[in-house]
DNA sequence: TTTATTTCCGGAAATTTTTCAGAAAAACAA
DNA sequence: TTGTTTTTCTGAAAAATTTCCGGAAATAAA
């Protein structure tokens, strides 16, 4: 596998362990018709090239107490290197804050926010994101519901 | 563990798992000052009661041809609770369509998309998401970079 | 204090991961 | 085609981990 590309079999492997990386050698082999030292081989492989960045447990949201999930649109005053830089250094402190990117477009960057309710999304706007040097308007969406959420890239 | 506290071991369970499920009981039981055994029935346990709701693979996005992310904001025709039903039954079928959220506030749903590239989300913009009963109007975010991506939450 | 309940632990058994040498398959050159 | 090299695959053994269990320790209740 010195070329980077993925033949069936990894692109099978990556499509199992999206969905459930709990998933051990001897029930990847069984699946994929392959010895148990193969999918092992091929695991490593996958995992020392970067196609797999990381294994994580998901948790459910709302039993550890994030109950409101909320996009900010975040609008800077200004737009040098130095003022984004710093916005997004500052910015990534936050615990609120679980995703940033900076965007083409109407706004300049998308938080993803999850706090526990409405009271602490207020907390956080006012006590952190808006004493933030630069920042000039916040815009706040809330979700009503998840429709689908999804980890998982289809290969 | 009758009642649904979690205690200061099951956060610290949760709270390294959610960076990195790798770890196994050894080595959890190393970090937490706890036997084997007691891990693995705390982990064992937090799944069961669904705190942890699955274990996953992150992949590297660009490594499999997903280069470009946007957020698509979407407004309805109608507000029916049969057309609301309908669209997020469609949209979630398209393999593009990573997360979609029913939103409060100026428009009705945000959908992250993955694509290979524009012409990519240009195809998925006219073949797809336009094509859907009630849709109104599409405003498409481009993500320029990922400032910070996080799929634990701080515990 | 005594009793009941829960949590925790060490050790053993079962299972899984990891390693390895050789076989099979694929790629390549002549 | 044939032989050579390289890569991939396999089964088996060794190492490591998970899982189970009885009883000890800690905590709560009587």
């Amino acid at each position: 596998m010195m070329q980077n590309n993925l033949d069936p079999i990894d692109l099978e492997i990556l499509r199992l362990l999206q969905k459930d990386a709990t998933l051990n050698n001897k029930e990847l082999s069984f699946k994929l018709n392959k010895s148990i030292a193969t999918v092992h081989d091929r695991v490593r492989k996958l995992k020392e090239q970067g196609y797999i960045k990381r294994v994580v447990a998901i948790l459910d949201r709302k039993k550890i107490d994030r109950n409101l999930l909320a996009f900010s649109h975040v609008f800077l005053k200004a737009h040098t290197a130095e003022t984004l830089v710093e916005f997004e250094t500052e910015v990534a402190k936050f615990s609120e804050v679980m995703e940033c990117f900076q965007m083409t477009g109407a706004y300049d960057f998308i938080l993803r926010i999850a706090t526990s309710d409405m009271d602490a999304y207020h907390l956080f706007l006012r006590n952190k994101l808006a004493t933030l040097p630069n920042v000039s308007t916040v815009q706040s969406f809330f979700v009503l519901s998840e429709t689908k959420s999804d980890t998982a890239y289809p290969l």
